[in-house]
RNA sequence: GGAGGGGUUCCCGAGCGGUCAAAGGGAACAGACUGUAAAUCUGUCGGCGAAGCCUUCGGAGGUUCGAAUCCUCCCCCCUCCA
C-alpha cells in the first residue's frame, strides 16, 4: 500500500469512529481491502451531503483499496429511520428503480469503475427475493430486540414513533453487509454516523454467520458554523445533478460557506494536500474559498463548467487574489483565459421590446422571483438592479433603450442575477 | 377493538364563530455595515399590473348572514388500555 487510507481519512477528518481503531489502521497500511457504503434512492440525484461518502470512496481507491458504492434500491422500499424524527414518505419500486439509474451514472464522475477497480451494486437484488419466513429463520434468529431498543437511531424514533416496517430496517441492512462480506470480501463499511448502529448490527451478523471479522468506520455529520443544515442553500438542497443545481449556483455555494467551515470543506472534499488545506484559509480565506468552490466544481461537474463558473464569478465580483500570490496545486492557476463565462442567461423573444415589456414580469419570466408580488416588494426594498442601477420604479417598462451591447443586466440583491438577450 | 390527544401558511407553534391572510419564534429574502463571510440593526415574508377581489388552516359534506374555529362522515399520527 503506498499510502496508509488510514491516515489520510484521519488527517482529513473523515473519521468520527470506528470498531477498532488499531486493528483497522493495521489491516489498511497491510492489504487491499474491499469496503463499501450503501446509497438511497430516494431522489433523482445525490445532493452535497452525500458527498463525505462520495469521498470516502475515493480516497479508499486513490491508495489502492476497491470501493463498493451500494445502491440501496431494495432497503429505500423499507427506508431508513436513522436521523429522521418521523417516517418518511413510502417510494414506489418504479420510483426507486428510476432515480437509482440516474445515481448511478453520478458515480462514475468520481469513482473508476473500469476492470473491477470499484463496483456499483444494488441491494434491490438480493433483498427484494427474499423469502420472509426464511429470512426470520436464518437472519432473525439472530437479532435481540432488547439490544434494537437500545440503539440511538432507534430510542430517539421510539420517542415519536416507530412503525414495524422501519424498525426491520437495521435487519436488512445488517444482511446487505453480510452478502457483501460473503460474496465480495468486503470487510470495512463506512457511513455517516447515524448509521452505527446499522453498521454494528452488520458486524454482529456477519461474525455470527461466518465467523468472519468486518469493521466499521462512520463520519462525522458535517455541520455549518452558522447552524444552518450543511448542503441547503436558500432552503433547497445543492444537488450533484447540473439539471437539478447549475455548476455555477453549485459553485457559488462552496464559495460562500462561512469563513469558520474553509478548512474543514477543503479536507473532506477536495484532494488538495493537507499543506494547502490548513494554510490556505490563514493565508486568505476568500482565494481559500474560490479554491475549494473550483475545486469542488471541477470534481463534480468538470474542469471545463468549473472554469466557466470561475470565470462568470470573478467577472460579477472582484478576484481575491489577482496578484496570485497564493500558491496552489488546484486548476484554479491555469484558467483558460479564453474559456467563455457563465453568467446564467435567459434568452426571449424581441417582441417583448417593441411593446416595452413591465420590470416585473421579467423578473418573474427569468425566474429571479416567484410572483409578481415578490418583485414588486424587491422593487420597493431597493434591491433589484438593472446594468447596475438600482430600480426605484415599480411600474418602469423594459424597451430598446435599456439594452447595453444588446443585453440586459437584471440582478436580484448581491448575488443573484441573469443576464436577459432578446432574439 | 376501547378511551383520550392531535393534524394550522417552508418548519415549530398560537388561535377554537366575525376585528384572521391567521400571534410568536426559526428559516428565508432585501437594505445598512462588509470580504460574494460572520455578527448586528432595519424592513419584508399567500396570489392578482394592487382597487378591491381570489385561494389557504388533513379530506368531503353540513349548520350559520358569517367557519381555521360548531356538527357529520372519512383519512393519517400519538398516548394509554385490550
Amino acid at each position: 500500500m503506498k499510502e496508509n487510507v488510514f491516515h489520510t481519512l484521519k488527517e482529513r477528518g473523515f473519521v468520527y469512529q470506528t470498531t477498532d481503531d488499531q486493528a483497522l489502521e493495521k489491516l489498511l497500511g497491510r492489504q487491499k481491502v474491499t469496503c463499501y457504503i450503501g446509497f438511497d434512492a430516494t431522489a433523482d440525484s445525490l445532493h452535497v451531503g452525500s458527498l463525505v461518502p462520495i469521498m470516502g470512496l475515493v480516497h479508499m481507491q486513490r491508495c489502492g483499496h476497491r470501493s463498493i458504492a451500494l445502491l440501496g434500491g431494495g432497503t429505500t422500499l423499507v427506508g431508513d429511520p436513522s436521523g429522521k424524527t418521523e417516517m418518511r414518505q413510502m417510494l414506489s419500486l418504479e420510483q426507486i428503480k428510476a432515480s437509482g439509474e440516474k445515481i448511478k451514472k453520478q458515480f462514475s464522475q468520481y469513482l473508476s469503475f473500469e476492470k473491477g477497480q470499484a463496483l456499483l451494486l444494488n441491494n434491490a437484488d438480493w433483498l427484494v427475493p427474499l423469502n420472509y419466513i426464511e429470512f426470520l429463520r436464518d437472519i432473525g434468529r439472530h437479532f435481540s430486540v432488547n439490544r434494537m431498543l437500545t440503539v440511538e437511531s432507534v430510542k430517539q424514533r421510539l420517542l415519536t414513533g416507530l412503525s414495524f416496517l422501519e424498525f426491520n430496517y437495521m435487519l436488512l441492512q445488517a444482511y446487505d453487509f453480510y452478502i457483501l462480506a460473503r460474496d465480495y470480501n468486503c470487510v470495512l463499511q463506512m457511513g455517516g454516523q447515524d448509521q452505527w448502529g446499522n453498521i454494528v448490527a452488520g458486524s454482529d451478523l456477519t461474525r455470527r454467520m461466518i465467523n468472519k471479522q468486518i469493521y466499521g468506520m462512520t463520519f462525522p455529520l458535517i455541520t455549518t458554523s452558522s447552524g444552518e443544515k450543511f448542503g441547503k442553500s436558500a432552503g433547497n438542497a445543492v444537488w450533484l445533478d447540473k439539471k437539478m443545481t447549475s455548476p455555477y449556483d453549485f459553485y457559488q455555494y462552496w464559495r460562500n460557506v462561512d469563513d469558520r467551515d474553509v478548512e474543514k470543506y477543503l479536507g473532506l472534499f477536495t484532494l488538495l494536500p493537507m499543506e494547502e488545506v490548513k494554510r490556505l484559509p490563514k493565508q486568505n480565506v476568500n482565494r481559500a474559498k474560490e479554491i475549494l468552490a473550483y475545486e469542488v466544481t471541477r470534481l463534480t461537474h468538470g474542469k471545463e463548467q468549473a472554469d466557466r463558473a470561475y470565470k462568470g464569478s470573478i467577472e460579477q465580483f472582484a478576484e481575491s487574489d489577482p496578484d496570485r500570490e497564493v500558491l496552489t496545486v488546484s486548476g484554479i492557476m491555469s484558467v483558460n483565459p479564453d474559456t467563455k463565462s457563465k453568467i446564467p442567461t435567459e434568452y426571449f423573444s424581441d417582441a417583448l421590446l417593441s411593446g416595452g415589456t413591465w420590470i416585473v414580469k421579467l423578473m418573474v419570466m427569468a425566474d429571479l422571483c416567484s410572483s409578481n408580488g415578490e418583485a414588486r416588494r424587491l422593487i420597493k426594498q431597493g434591491g433589484v438592479y438593472l446594468n447596475d442601477e438600482q430600480i426605484t420604479d415599480e411600474n418602469k417598462e423594459i424597451s430598446e433603450d435599456d439594452l447595453v451591447d444588446g443585453t440586459l443586466l437584471l440582478r436580484v440583491g448581491k448575488k443573484r442575477y441573469k443576464r436577459i438577450v432578446f432574439k
